[in-house]
DNA sequence: GTCTTCAATGACCAGAATGCGCATGTCGCA
DNA sequence: TGCGACATGCGCATTCTGGTCATTGAAGAC
């Protein structure tokens, strides 16, 4: 995860980087409110953890100007040692998705942060993938190197059945069946349709991914893998 | 919020039912785990609530399979007396999203659940957005652009189901049974509809968000994201 | 109680996209 | 050179979608 670290104390601030730098996150810091603000609209940040005393801006109102202004739908968690209920409301109010009363432990401080980043639209966990190609089955739009495609419906099917079985390779019959049940086309409409994707996911690009293997079938391969 | 309570000592239970049902939300009760993984994954909850310990299934037994089989991604808070590190951990790992210790007070278990449910509870109590499309679900004036949009009632609805899923694809039969329940009109009335709301949200600007996927369905897209 | 208005529905048509079959072209191989 | 397997391009039939419109039914106004 990519997080931001908004906190002045600069002794808590480099444990939390270098636990969570450790743990294999990436890791961005601001010691005050301003930069805070300026480094979580500019980049996009999986979480932001926020400490509420800061110099420049106050927390609270930094993560309140982040959702209106910024429209920014990054999940925030507040650190604070104010524990009382009014200031775990304030802080919910203000936009903040979860409250964390110091001390607390790096563990726990961990375990919410992929808690939130795990959640939400953003990360969608329906995706295939295979090298620069991608198909997300939330939204049903297929990319590739960041181009949307438009596939017609059959293509679609086709697609995502090489991309499951991806690098596989996956029998004309397999295919036939996937797409059509058991009473397939007459003749080898199967054909077409492999044309059809290819002019959508190879031709517009440089490098082909479909690749035919006669008399066995067709499979999707990651040109810069293996 | 529509908000399932997993909980077996009664007290609790009816304390947060009315604390939570009087400031508005929807609640359902579940004393025991298997009638709650039941209800869970036949009902569609904005947050579940969930007791460690609980007679039939553990809680964190219950998290892992609602995460796992059922494919769930209801936010879920869990609620215990446990307060060591290695406990959180456990609910953390098992899927949860928060975390909350007894006792505890009401007022946090609503701003966490909001936070849960909406990310910011500025957002479900008030408005549904994607890009410069919005629906405010107070007054239920939908707007692009900052122009009020004038719609019928189905198609405002429409608009509302649209709007949650955004920018993930919403099925013809969803949204069918999202408008009509399980008695959907005989012909195709959803095209009508889906003109109606085009020509409302569509028509009088530039770029279109609602697409059409053949054969699948339809989705709202923000054409400034991504 | 009647009239008016508006939305929902279902039928219809037209245009476009898609699927499928076929003919032809290409490649590799014996 | 001949054969098998596949790619490609084309045309027609079908399907899908968008748009329009008349009818129906409900809610509100008078």
């Amino acid at each position: 995860m990519r997080i931001l670290v908004i906190e002045d104390n600069e002794d808590l601030a480099a444990n939390i980087i270098e636990y969570l730098s450790a743990r294999g996150h990436v890791l961005d810091n601001a010691t005050d409110g301003v930069t805070g603000l300026h480094l979580a609209v500019v980049h996009n940040f999986d979480a932001i953890v926020l400490d509420l005393m800061l110099p420049g801006i106050d927390g609270l109102a930094l993560c309140e100007r982040l959702r209106a202004e910024a429209d920014s739908q990054t999940p925030i968690l507040m650190l604070t040692a104010r524990d009382t209920i009014d200031d775990k409301l304030a802080g919910f109010a203000s936009g903040a998705d979860d409250y964390l009363i110091k001390p607390f432990s790096l563990l726990e401080l961990e375990a919410r942060l992929s808690a939130l980043g795990n959640r939400g639209p953003r990360r969608s966990v329906h995706q295939l993938k295979a090298g620069d190609l991608s198909l997300d089955l939330d939204t049903w739009q297929a990319e590739r190197q960041n181009v949307k495609l438009t596939l017609t419906p059959t293509a679609l099917r086709l697609l995502e059945v090489l991309l499951r079985a991806s690098p596989r390779l996956v029998r004309r019959a397999e295919l036939e069946t996937a797409i059509w049940g058991d009473h397939p086309p007459d003749s080898e409409a199967l054909r077409t349709h492999i044309h059809a994707l290819r002019a959508a996911i190879d031709k517009p690009f440089a490098t082909a991914m479909l690749q035919t293997v006669p008399t066995m079938g067709y499979r999707l391969i990651d040109p810069d893998a293996g």
